[in-house]
DNA sequence: TTACTCACTTGCAAAATAAAAGTTACTAAC
DNA sequence: GTTAGTAACTTTTATTTTGCAAGTGAGTAA
């Protein structure tokens, strides 16, 4: 047990509110556009340092470990010699997907610059 | 203008991504608990810095800030002398609920520890 | 032997966050 | 009218996180 402070869940860092819990795993600029990225097929390091927002590749490798962690995707060894590893989101990170959609509809009816992603269903 | 790096919207910082335009704004451990109090009748700096979390009070400012900024919230003065202010939720707030609510449902799901939030409804 | 690629890691400056104390405008009590 | 108290912030300073550039290690290909 790490804290105890009344009894604060040791997944829960701050509260046991499920927003504040979502949030202190997911509560930055770059976790969820990886886990964007994953919905969208992109599996490797390379692939997804080189999405259009450019990911600093210290934070991609920090963000990969918490959402490993996390359970929330898992890495795999596809090819031996050379090693390559190809990360994927687990049922938990596939859940995710009403997030994403809703946060997606959300920004596409108040930004108009933002474009279309239908592609995620 | 501010920027033109082959033409991304001023609305959006770092792409035209509708998920990295979301993060611009509300990408932070704090910006949705406030947004989360708020769907729960706070409505005034003191009651929206003293919930459990215990957000420091030139956060809960700046935040309020970029969340007027960006219509999400808006601010009146509720009464004169002494001057008070009320914060509240706007259409493009209130439009935030889906988006809270999947992610409250991830959180139950896969965190047994959090709460249930059923009031958001 | 040299060059190149993937998957990271390291070092350092800059920016954001946290904690505490301070400010301003006002009321209420003595 | 002086002291105490409150709401809504702001300021200061220390700590943490982020961003950028460069570096590393295992392995391939020429």
């Amino acid at each position: 047990m790490k804290q105890n402070k009344t009894s604060i869940s040791s997944k829960c860092k701050r509260s046991r509110c499920p927003v504040a819990c979502m949030l202190d795993i997911l509560g930055d600029k770059w976790t969820l556009l990886v886990v964007r990225d994953m919905f969208f097929g992109k599996h490797t390091f390379k692939e997804l340092q080189q999405s259009m927002e450019k990911i600093p590749s210290n934070i991609l490798a920090d963000r990969l470990k918490r959402l490993q962690k996390e359970k929330i995707i898992d890495r795999t060894l596809y090819q031996e010699r050379p090693r390559r590893y190809a990360y994927n989101l687990t049922q938990k990170g596939l859940d995710l997907k009403p997030v994403m959609q809703s946060l997606i509809a959300w920004s596409n009816k108040y930004n108009p610059d933002t474009y279309d992603m239908s592609k995620v269903k």
